[in-house]
DNA sequence: CGTTGACTTGACGGAAGTCAAAAGGTGTGG
DNA sequence: CCACACCTTTTGACTTCCGTCAAGTCAACG
């Protein structure tokens, strides 16, 4: 596993596209990284239902889901966790978690304590906001995959969630061209998609004869990028790609989030 | 349409489940009522995508929906907006509502200017960290949609559907015996549900035939709450009804949530 | 080399969708 | 008060997408 020398730097990212953080807020983010990481293996229940962890969990590298399995034995998945993504901050509130926090590759989270959580809340408000936004973020996304439950096809919806996922992790800075990490198994991606392992197997042959994506050794290579959107039907409103400041450009493709491929180069918040 | 002399009592009420607001809070909250109201009729929309509203809206009476229509005309509801619910908080960070809100009955909305709740959000913090609560809260109800729509039959989907809106009715103190206002027509249930209008019709009946609901007028009669609840396999878990302070008593269910009426007794957050 | 987990394939069944039409309400205007 | 339009609910016949069951392949790994 490789090593995280800026575990939090994705959550930065994140959160600064809705908010222009402060420097103290930053350094606040930035002091994250030396907190202790704990790793999960394929698998593993990062948290349980029931459970009120005593830290919270943000994804440093791998992948993990939210999940909750039914009496039957049927499982559902509720959100794809990447890096810079937090597990369990609900926990401050509720009294319990409501659902599991499953790992799908080995994942490394590094654990935030509650009290440092709730410093970090009480001294920056602008913090509090940003990650009420990222919650509001993480709703949008969750609505969009009821539309696609309730009203898109097998087709559609295992490409919906290609996408997004492609488009999520262009946003953190972790795509590279376009092909991305996924670990997903026929059966995770049947959990995610509510359809059963068999027909997830049938549909994704179908998007692989139509030459749109192509998935080997843990990760997705999309190879029509707008094929794939078009099947989709996707539209990225809900992903507020848009930056809040900002005219409306034209809507933001896969392809427009590719541009610098790895660039990286730094933004700065001041340049607008 | 009757007078609603605190149009914010419900949000207060809804609040106040997880953080003891301050008087000033309190205040800040009854201030509200002073606020215009704006009345929709059935089927009008309150705030529609690709807008940036400058008021949020709380709904007073009646119900909504928050809805996105596909290209073909499909439509699906993603989350019932009854009294006490924030319809568009989100607006302040995001530059356009990613989904409709539609008014499923006559609906009245106070509105809160944009100005106005960043006054509120910058004075309290506690109030910010109330709403972000909230806003968690919703997410989880969204999730639970997940899971129904993903592994569970129409049946139980739609005996979910029923069971968990009235539990919210029981919470926000609106609910009367085991009957709720029920103004959705078989075509929302079905947009709600993610089933066709046809296949709703015929499941209702069956749900009828097992003595478990009765649906008239626009009110929706659970006849038997225990049988609904064990058909609809609900567990209320994600709904957070336990007061974080106390030692989790027994599961609530709806029956325990009527003990009394609409008593209304006065419950004072100091007691604790 | 046997075991295991992931992927693949085929035959069959069933829950829900589609199409079409009728029956029942409700409101509006003459 | 009736007639009309319109919407919602109901019903039946037929189709389809997806689930189920069961077996079989393949690669990785101890």
């Amino acid at each position: 596993m490789r090593r995280h020398p800026e575990p939090a730097k994705p959550l930065t990212r994140k959160l600064e596209r809705f908010v222009s953080l402060e420097v103290e807020d930053r350094r606040r983010l930035e002091a994250l990284s030396a907190l202790p990481v704990q790793t999960f293996r394929r698998g593993q229940s990062i948290a349980a239902e029931g459970e009120k962890p005593s830290s919270v969990h943000l994804i440093v590298s791998g992948m993990a889901a939210r999940a909750r399995v039914l009496e039957n034995g049927q499982r559902q998945l509720m959100a794809l966790l990447i890096p810079g993504d937090l597990c369990d901050v609900e926990v401050f509130v509720l009294e319990a978690m409501d659902h599991d926090i499953v790992a799908l590759a080995d994942t490394a989270c590094a654990l935030i304590p509650a009290r440092r959580m709730e410093e970090m809340l009480t001294e920056s408000s602008s913090l509090t906001r940003a990650l009420w936004w990222s919650t509001m973020l993480d709703t949008a996304v969750l609505r969009e995959w009821i539309v696609g439950h309730g009203r898109r096809g097998a087709r559609e919806r295992i490409a919906h969630l290609f996408y997004e996922l492609l488009l999520r992790y262009c946003i953190s800075g972790a795509g590279e061209g376009f092909a991305i990490p996924f670990p997903l198994t026929q059966s995770d991606l049947a959990d995610a998609t509510g359809l059963t392992p068999v027909h997830v197997n049938r549909t994704l042959q179908e998007l692989r004869a139509l030459g749109l994506v192509e998935l080997e050794r843990k990760r997705l290579h999309v190879t029509d990028p707008d094929g794939l959107r078009r099947i989709a039907r996707f539209e990225s409103n809900y992903l507020h790609l848009g930056r809040p400041g900002q005219p409306c450009r034209r809507r933001p493709s896969a392809s427009d989030l590719m541009a610098p491929p790895a660039a990286g180069r730094e933004h700065d918040h001041q340049a607008r």
